[in-house]
DNA sequence: TAAATAAAATACCGTTTGGTATATTTTTTA
DNA sequence: TAAAAAATATACCAAACGGTATTTTATTTA
């Protein structure tokens, strides 16, 4: 009895636990070395675990690659939705967005780069369905953005002639770039100057 | 004698047609699967050649993929450099690199996608050769830009006031995130419009 | 055309690959 | 605590890996 409520509260049995270890562990080395490049030996040293644990808990290790992509997308969707609560207004929630991007290039390197932009390039040769979960991520994280710029237009802060789907498309492809420029060269400005640069818009295009 | 003229005029040795067709055949591959993820097999199957051809033309794996994302990198800066060409002022120069980008998405699908960004984002994670040669390529190409800006300014046709290093960076940061996204959603668009928002940006803020 | 040379094909090397069947250990249940 | 069940470790598989030594085939020179 003691130990059903022990299972309850923690709400992980044994082998979740070992599931959930082999993922973050495995995560950032699919981030950095791509699915294929990735060997099983890799994680079976990074986790200390053999390859009969690791088959117990994952079928294959494709099975392990979309796992790990989905927890690294999860963190960083968490963290972008946390970071956008201390905004109270709709716009003030739109300019948290490029400042959590600002500091994106630290927090990135946790998870072995970019999510989006390493299994986005790694697979879009592929058609696996690594690339469909990179698709619908930046789907519903762009559409996210329309929807803050469209819930501003009707509280009066965003101007009313401003296309939410085209200035949203062109945020996160301006993001994605200087994520790109800041991992490949190593330098941190091209985020900062990026989401400067961004805000600057925001404040001079949309502010109304 | 005239065999000796006939490799004069042709430049090639038997051996250096070889060696450039394995090049050719190798070079989207490596950019469309990465390094580690192209087997020396991809290369046979795609040349017709045996390994023993390939490597009494090659030392390693990696001596074929640096030939490669530099066969790659010429045809494009070549391409880029005769289409600016076309144009008299450097003005004129400028609005022709975004106009490059435009049709980007068709031309790099031969190049097996973006060279820049396939193998910017698959080696940086790794510190190889590679990753320098496309950080020289990207420093190279902004360069380019900052040059292009500064002459505008020197002859009146650009505002003194800009920051040609600032601007070059933003337009290159742009024109890869818009690359990035074409290819990862299949969506030419992306690079449509944000080739046309650059030249907005020009046009509004950058010309007298 | 015969000998010399260069290029490409063949056959093989040890290692690593993803994956599995089985044995062993740990954990849970009764 | 003993039996049942679950989880992990061990030992192994065929296939693919990058690379090489050697043989065969083209090409060039004399």
């Amino acid at each position: 009895m003691v130990y059903f409520l022990y299972l309850c509260t923690v709400m992980l049995k044994k082998s979740d636990k070992t599931t959930k270890f082999i993922i973050e562990k495995a995560a950032p080395i699919f981030s950095k070395k791509g699915y294929t490049a990735t060997s099983m030996a890799d994680i079976t040293q990074a986790t200390g675990l053999t390859k009969g644990a690791i088959y117990g808990n994952f079928v294959n290790k494709e099975a392990i690659a979309i796992a790990a992509f989905q927890k690294n997308v999860n963190d960083l969707l968490v963290r972008i939705t946390k970071h956008q609560e201390k905004g109270k207004t709709f716009l003030d929630k739109l300019y948290l967005i490029t400042d959590f991007y600002r500091q994106y290039e630290d927090y990135s390197r946790s998870l072995g780069g970019c999510p989006i932009l390493n299994i986005g390039v790694d697979s879009s040769h592929q058609d696996t369905e690594l690339l469909s979960q990179v698709q619908f991520v930046i789907n519903k994280t762009q559409q996210n953005i329309v929807r803050l710029i469209e819930k501003a237009i009707e509280d009066g802060t965003v101007k009313q002639e401003t296309d939410p789907q085209q200035f949203a498309k062109m945020m996160y492809t301006r993001i994605q770039g200087a994520i790109f420029m800041s991992q490949t060269m190593g330098d941190k400005s091209y985020l900062i100057e990026a989401t400067n640069e961004l805000d600057e818009v925001i404040t001079n295009k949309l502010k109304n």
